[in-house]
DNA sequence: AGTCTGACGGCACTGAGTAACATCACTATA
DNA sequence: TATAGTGATGTTACTCAGTGCCGTCAGACT
């Protein structure tokens, strides 16, 4: 029998969401999800950098996986091809439980100004990856920046659609819908 | 004789701005700020709503000139012309005290993942408010939202240009030549 | 059997941010 | 001229996120 009970990230992580959902983000301590969890805050700390970040936890392999479909893209792909594989990439790793997630998560994070500056900034981190990636494969930089910003509004819009819908389309029909709509968008408008 | 010297918030600023530079945001309290502008923690808080806001006071105008921008454009102006008003009114605000300034700020932005955190989410409200001014203007909901990245791009983008480099140009200019050329990236990548 | 390692607890601390209440020059009104 | 506000500041005491240091002990390793 081993000295303490295993998966402490993921107990933590599950007190969070349950006390997160009782009574809100911010008036949740630390030492409250610890104490659900069966741990002390100094465990919680170790394993998570802060705590906004135990509601982002997941975000950190997006940024690994845009890049991935980036640089597993065709020889020859156009820039415009090129930043489409790197959000199929992306939005083809969330499997259902992520939405249901997402429902939960959502309006805890819409309620708390904090986690709305945390989630803004896991958005950049994203368009920057995105923006590096597209860059290595030889894209102007200016081209590469630009689709950057498309694609990861593509993905979020997508992803909003997504959470809020009901179908079994996965999420990303939905992101290459968006991507669709924001490149005609940007047709039209750079030509005047 | 006044009870309390002037200015209290120009005396919090001026004296953040000097221990910042001195010893760094990180290593500076808010108690030794509040101390050398001769007034106390409190009063901090009441005039700044937390740290990080006494290095982006500046930020929030930045809002209402987006906004302005688009809003006096002329009847009839195409969607990009609405978003370039945007940004030309925004950019025509800096002044060239704001470029000294950004010289002694950056390098203490960089050096501070919160503050880095906190200039995402600035740059992040004013994407935002470029694309709710533009749909306010009839523009389509899609072109609203990659018009607003690539016109809060450009800007920044000639920001950076305007800081580093020493000429009598404003920062306008340097940002409208950043407007051509993802105007022109976009032509390019949308087509494929 | 002895030693080492790594995951956790305990404890004391710093510093941001909040809340409630006190102070007192100045102002307005009687 | 007395009196009653007003508002910007101070004082004190608090909560809670996050850090640092050291102690503990089961299992692994030799």
């Amino acid at each position: 029998m081993s000295r303490w009970e295993p998966d402490a990230r993921g107990r933590l992580l599950r007190a969070a969401l349950e006390l997160f959902a009782e009574h809100g983000y911010e008036s949740t301590t630390t030492a409250q999800i610890a104490e659900r969890a069966g741990l002390t805050k100094t465990t919680l700390f170790r394993l998570f950098s802060d705590k906004r970040e135990i509601v982002f936890q997941a975000q950190d392999e997006l940024v690994a996986l845009v890049k991935r479909g980036v640089d597993e893209a065709d020889v020859g792909a156009s820039p415009f091809e090129l930043m489409v594989s790197g959000v199929r990439v992306l939005s083809g790793a969330h499997v259902d439980e992520h939405r249901r997630t997402g429902r939960i998560l959502d309006p805890i994070l819409a309620a708390s100004p904090e986690l709305n500056e945390r989630a803004v900034f896991k958005r950049f981190a994203l368009t920057v990856a995105l923006e590096k990636a597209l860059f290595n494969r030889l894209v102007d930089r200016w081209e590469a920046g630009a689709l950057a910003d498309l694609g990861i509004r593509a993905y979020y819009l997508g992803y909003d659609v997504w959470v809020a819908s009901d179908g079994p389309a996965p999420l990303t029909s939905y992101v290459l819908e968006q991507v669709t709509h924001l490149q005609g968008a940007m047709q039209r408008v750079t030509n005047s």
